[in-house]
DNA sequence: TCTACATCCTCTAGCTGCTGGAGGTTCAAG
DNA sequence: CTTGAACCTCCAGCAGCTAGAGGATGTAGA
């Protein structure tokens, strides 16, 4: 029997990440001590290990929440766990499409600084002129 | 003069948006109309205009209101320009070596699942078992 | 057994960068 | 003078945590 403390050790999770996974449902409510802190079982220490690996390669809560459900049917079909790997997938292509955009933008602007004072600084100018842009960054976030 | 609705529309900016912005202080308030209603002028065009696609370019709220007061005063230094921009660019750099770290574990984990039922489903099998990663992706988050 | 102190508990609020809605006012056209 | 779009303020919510207050529990050493 683990403390929560010493689940977050071994998955390198914060206990108050631990505390909100299980309020919002992605994590079972755990057995508790007699006076009332959580105690978890390795079958636990694997759930959440599978949630946060999940994380790491940027599935959001909801997708890792379908895995879960998945995972705990060995019987459903593994095109659903599949379609759910390529979406994140593509989202990961997109994000990176975008990115490269900006890279190359901003080393532009970058590599055509002189530096001298702000009156002429080209940074500040193509922020002030977005024709001065080559490329295409329409969209914000992500 | 402007109302805030053709401002949205010239910037590409939700009305909801320009409040937040003037909110927060990136926006200064601007005149009114007799009835209470914002008018704007081209100044706060420019402003908003630079707002918005340095946004595009990524940089955070806090990085723009440093870039939105080196354009007010000409005679400082470009360099702290070129230092927020260089920043920036690298960031994105890193984010990019991030994402191209999960789009190889992602693509792996998609090529290799054979279509059969979960029980057996690559996809899960990975996330369940870290050892199974070729690539480093410990960092959870953008 | 007592005490110290780390760890645990719940609850609330905050972060970024918006976005949406309720409920009410103003403006411009016809 | 009416209509209806656009405006106003204020509040709440999104993801995915994170931090802190204020208090209870657990464990190790004296």
């Amino acid at each position: 029997m683990l403390t929560i403390g010493t689940l977050a050790k071994k998955t390198g999770t914060k206990v108050q990440t631990i505390r909100y996974y299980e309020q919002i449902g992605l994590l079972p409510e755990p057995g508790r001590s007699a006076g009332g802190q959580r105690r978890y079982s390795n079958s636990e220490l694997d759930r959440l290990s599978f949630v946060r690996h999940a994380r790491q390669l940027g599935f959001s809560l909801d997708a890792i929440r379908e895995l879960l459900d998945l995972s705990d049917h060995p019987d459903k079909s593994c095109a659903d766990a599949d379609a759910i790997a390529r979406r994140q997938l593509k989202q990961v292509e997109q994000r990176m499409a975008r990115l490269e955009a900006l890279r190359t933008e901003l080393q532009r602007m970058v590599r055509e600084c002189s530096g001298g004072d702000t009156a002429d600084c080209r940074v500040l100018e193509v922020l002030r002129d977005h024709s001065e842009c080559l490329t295409d960054h329409e969209e914000i976030g992500a």
